[in-house]
This record gives C-alpha cells, structure tokens and sequence, in this order.
DNA sequence: CTGTTAGCGCGTTCAA
DNA sequence: TTGAACGCGCTAACAG
C-alpha cells in the first residue's frame, strides 16, 4: 500500500466514481459543473497528483524524452540541453539525459534502455552510430531528431527514408567566413585538427574546411591536418604539437571545435610561438570559455540555444503530428574575430 | 496495439506462460535450464525489450532519479551531472534533470512534477527552499539528497528528522587557506562578492568568508562586501563595478564562484586595475574555464565529479537500505593559487 | 518446476 | 451526466 493519494482517494471523498473523478481533472468528458468543481476542490485539499506511471502505461505515451549526447560535461551541450529542456518543459515533457561517449556500443545500450522507458521520443547527437542504426535501434516509429554536428545534407528521399529531423548547422557559411578572414591578412597556409578519425560530426566538417580551402583556390596540404582522439582540450594539444613539431608547419590552424582551440593555443604558447603573429588559430563552437582565454578566440559561432530550441520543436512537432514531412534544419554559423586570428 | 513485442509474445512463441517467461529472465525463481534458456534464444530472436513503464507500475519502482539544479547550463553543474549519471547508470538508474533557476516557486513546481513521476529518489542543489520545505514537499519517505552547496552543519537531530542526506564542501578549509595566501603576500583588505541576497550555498558561503576573516585577525569591512544578483559573469561584472566604484576600495576580492570572479577581472580589466598587483581576485569551484583566462584563476577547488559520486553513493544507498543512519558528507576545498592572487 | 489469478493506478470503453 | 468493467505490460502471490 502506498502513501500516495490516488484518483479513487479523491473519487471516494467526492462520491463518485473514479473515472468521474478523472473526467472531471482531465476534462475528456462533460461533468456537471458542481461536481467537476467539489472534485477539483477536493483533490486541491488531499493534495492529489496523478501517477504519471500509471497514465503512461495506459495512454501509452509517458511525456518523456531522451537527450542522447557525447558527454554532458563538454561546455557545448549544457546550453543546449538548457534549450531543450525549457522548451520541452512547456510542453509538459521532462527528459532523460545520456552520455555515449561517443562510443557505438554504448549508443546502441542506451537507445536500447530508453526504448525500454517508452520515451515519446528522442533526441540524438550521434559520433559514431550511422542514421540508419540509430533507427533501427530504436524502432520504426519513434519520433526521432539527429542533432547532427553538422548539416548532413541528406537528399530528401534519404531523410523521407530514415523517418527522422535533423537540426545541424551550416559550416560553409563560418568556414568560408573564416577563410576569407585569413586570407585578407595575407595567410593561406592554414592547418586543421580535426576531431577522432571516423567521428560522424567530424568527418562533416573537416570536409566543409576542404570544399572551402579548394573553393578559395587553395591547396589543403595533408600534412597540416591532424587528429584528435577525441574533442578535448588534452587531446587537442597534442595533435597540435605532433602537427606544429613536424619541418614546415601551417600559419593557421583552424579546429574541429573550441575545446581542441584551447588546446592549440597552449601548444603554440609552450613551443614559444606567438598567437596570432606566428601562428592565428581559429575555433568552432564558441563555448562560453572562448571569449576569456588569451588570447580571445576567434572561432565560429555554434548558436547552441538556437539548436536546442530547433531540435525541441522539431520533436515536438513530429510527436504531436507524426505525419508531416521530414524537415532538415540547418542553422547558420558565423565567424567571430577576436585575438587569435 | 503497439508494435513492440511483449512478454506474452516471448511466452507464447516458447510455449511457456508469460510468468515463466518473466522468471526465466528476470531469475526471480527457478525455471528448468532448457526452458530458460529457449526463453532467452526466443526473447533474444525477437528482440525483446521489457516495458519499464509497465514494470515501473507494477514493482513500485521505476529506477528513475531527478537532479535538480539551479541550471545546468551554469558550468560547475555538468561536472556533478556526468559523475552523477556515470555512478547512478552502474546500477540501472538514469536520471531526469531540471533546472530550478533559483525560483522558489519552480523549485517546488518542478519537485511536484518528479513526484508526480514516482522517481525513486531526489538529488537537490536548492537555491531557494529550505530543506524542510523540499521534504515537505516531495512527501515523507522519498530518498533524497541535499546537494548543498556549502555544508549545512545540521546538528544530528535535525538532520535525523529531515531524513535526507547531505553532500557538500567544507569551504572553510579553502577560505581559510586563501586568506593566509593572501596574508603572506601582505594583503589584509579583503573583499568579497557573494551571491544573489537569501540565496541558501551565497549565504553560508559568506558566513565562512567572514568567520575565516575574523578567525585570521582581520576586520570584516561591510563596504567591501556586495551581491551580484546571480551566480553568472555578468552580474559580477555589475557587482565588481559597484565595489570598485566607491572612494576606498579592497586590495583583494574573493568570490562566491568563479563566473563571478571572471566577472570581476574584467571590470578590474575596464577600470585600468592590473591583477594582481592593484587588485588580487579569488575565485570559488575552479571551473574548467578558470585556468585559462587571463590571468589564470587563482581559486577554490570545489571538487565536483567528487561531489557527484557522493550525491549518487548516498542516493543508492538510502534507496537499497532506507534505514542506515543519515549521513552527511563535506568533501575538503582547496585553495589553488594561479596568477590572479 | 510451472500455470493461473490478480492488481499496480490510471483512462477508456460500454452501458445505464 | 455518471458508473462498471476492462486493460495498458508486467510481476507477485498462490496453487498445483
């Protein structure tokens, strides 16, 4: 027996019976309005909530969703899984939230485990699962939106197939912006580290910095790009310091994200160049930190409040009509020149 | 009907009843080997995954927690999150997570909610409500977790009645020991900037600055004291610039966190004050960020994937053994002296 | 060792 | 306008 308060507590108390007293809270039927009011009254005084167990199960939606990321504790996420979950949150949805660690196997457990909670849908920044994975993990109708690093360009009988949103961002625009930038100071030798080898998100956008390099008539010079094994600071700083340690080095580098930035201002800063004379770096993401290192880092601006709210609605969209077409956001990024380039 | 596969459909197509088919996974009883292990091959096949919704309702548990911060977009959070999940995952749990934005009125909305979805246990960072108010409100017997944000010293006997544990940092250690930092070098006008007035971790914070003062000699100087209206960088900033402002001013400020602090080096920054020669700065929590802004942070490290363990520790623990003696842990700060000071 | 029955707390039939 | 009966998917209790 529990504590709780129950919907037959409040039915008993009221007189009626129980699906009168849920008819008269939920409202899916007429109830005389004295009796809708003594049952209102009355669930207000024995401080009565409903189970949202019980409802879930019964009406087989439980108001639940799932936000499936790399790591939570990498500063590009938290603002927006703030996003996200202000927005769910008027919608009356809470949500589950969960690490992969950019691991396969650890992304398909967790598909799994939320399939098993019956979340109504899922939101999923995936490195390492392919689209069609993702899907078939996690059934054939659940709503779900790839939070994709960047635009996956999907042709529209793709997306159609996959069943799924997505919400990215649009690279090219920041990338060229940033290209364009180095070359009005007169640099052309630019580098790039990008994310682990094989990482969904970084693949896409190591390829934007080639299109843009090639679309700006210059050369991408294989022995400039490095690897990060994964998209932290540590590991930022040393593939810059594999890179910049090899005979002739780039004049710029540009990164994967503003974690690997970081780390590639304190490589250069440790082997005595100086920033940006020496060397210009350029970050992506724009985290909160970027604006307070030294110096400030130039880097492309990654509106992850705009992203959230675009894969909330989205989700909510395809929850509340899931027949509608399948949509492709893809925000736009902007270059923003500080101190380091 | 749903397009998932139940357990009757695993029982039907291995001939057994559905609740020989629940012991055959689950182990509850025993079941004869073969039949077990053709439940197993069968569940397997048909990729089975058990509705935990449904198992939820029926055990009276649903393996589900809720972390309740001030927001999680704060940088300090995600840290504790990730420790949290990581520890709480290990036992099959995962986790809501609400931002409460130090509203009293959404911190009790938002614990109604979690209730309301039979979450099996609570962890809180409250800004706002006083514990009492959080037991009252998430009713008497649920687990519950008090992350506060400096140690509560409740007496035992009331910690008792509360029933809840607590997680939090003894911040006298480092207050103490950046005082004495601050001593050594000759500094004794000392200033600090607290969080929003009433804010439940701003003012026990405070309370240690001022007896760690006290204790080491030194005059509390109420000139010198001022709130920033939350825990973000730009009301430091505001906060900073009011106390820097007026005709005499401290030799050295320390903060309440360290968004804050970065708030006041810039407005020392704007007003022409070099650190840490005009001004010495003194964060607390020592945030990623910390160590690289410039000048890097001297602070207080408030040791968060420690306070997370321990949230999560306590948590499993009192909903395994709801009985064992509350307890409450204060996990050491240190002071970690970088350039600022 | 296994099957049958019942019920977790709701919301939705159907019948009155 | 209301009540009684049933079932969401699973597991605990009780038989056999």
């Amino acid at each position: 027996m529990s504590l709780e308060v129950g919907l037959k507590d409040v039915a008993l108390r009221a007189g009626v019976s129980p699906s009168t007293a849920s008819n008269a809270l939920s409202g899916a039927r007429y109830v005389s309005a004295e009796t809708r009011q003594r049952v209102f009254e009355i669930a207000e005084a024995m401080n009565y909530r409903p189970n949202l167990v019980a409802r879930g199960l019964r009406r087989q939606e439980t108001r639940t969703i799932s936000l499936l990321v790399n790591d939570i504790a990498n500063p590009y996420y938290p603002a927006v899984a703030r996003a996200i979950h202000d927005r769910i949150g008027a919608h009356g949805y809470v949500s589950f939230i969960g690490n992969t660690d950019g691991d396969p196997e650890t992304e398909v457990r967790v598909l799994e485990e939320m399939r098993s909670r019956s979340v109504d849908g899922v939101i999923m920044g995936t490195m390492a699962l392919s689209p069609e994975r993702i899907r078939s993990v996690v059934g054939p109708t659940m709503p779900l939106v790839l939070l994709t690093g960047e635009s996956l360009e999907s042709p529209e009988h793709e997306i159609r197939q996959l069943r799924a949103d997505e919400v990215g961002t649009d690279d090219s625009i920041g990338i060229r912006e940033a290209v364009e930038h180095l070359r009005n100071q007169g640099v052309t030798d630019i580098g790039y580290v990008s994310g682990p080898v094989g990482s969904i998100p970084g693949t896409g956008r190591m390829q934007r910095f080639r299109d843009e390099l090639t679309e700006a008539g210059l050369r991408v010079n294989e022995n400039w790009i490095e690897f990060a094994s994964s998209y932290t600071l540590e590991t930022g700083y040393d593939a810059a310091d594999r890179l910049l340690g090899r005979s002739n080095r780039p004049a710029a580098i540009m990164c994967a994200n503003d974690l690997i930035a970081i780390g590639v201002l304190e490589a250069a800063r440790d082997r005595g160049l100086a920033v940006p004379t020496d060397l210009a770096v350029i970050g992506f993401d724009d985290i909160p930190t970027a604006k307070h290192v030294s110096p400030r880092l130039t880097t492309i601006i990654n509106p992850a409040t705009l992203v959230g709210y675009a894969c909330a609605d989205a989700l909510m969209r395809r929850i509340e009509h899931p027949d509608v077409p399948f949509e492709h956001t893809a925000l736009p990024t902007h270059l923003i020149a500080r101190g380091s380039a």
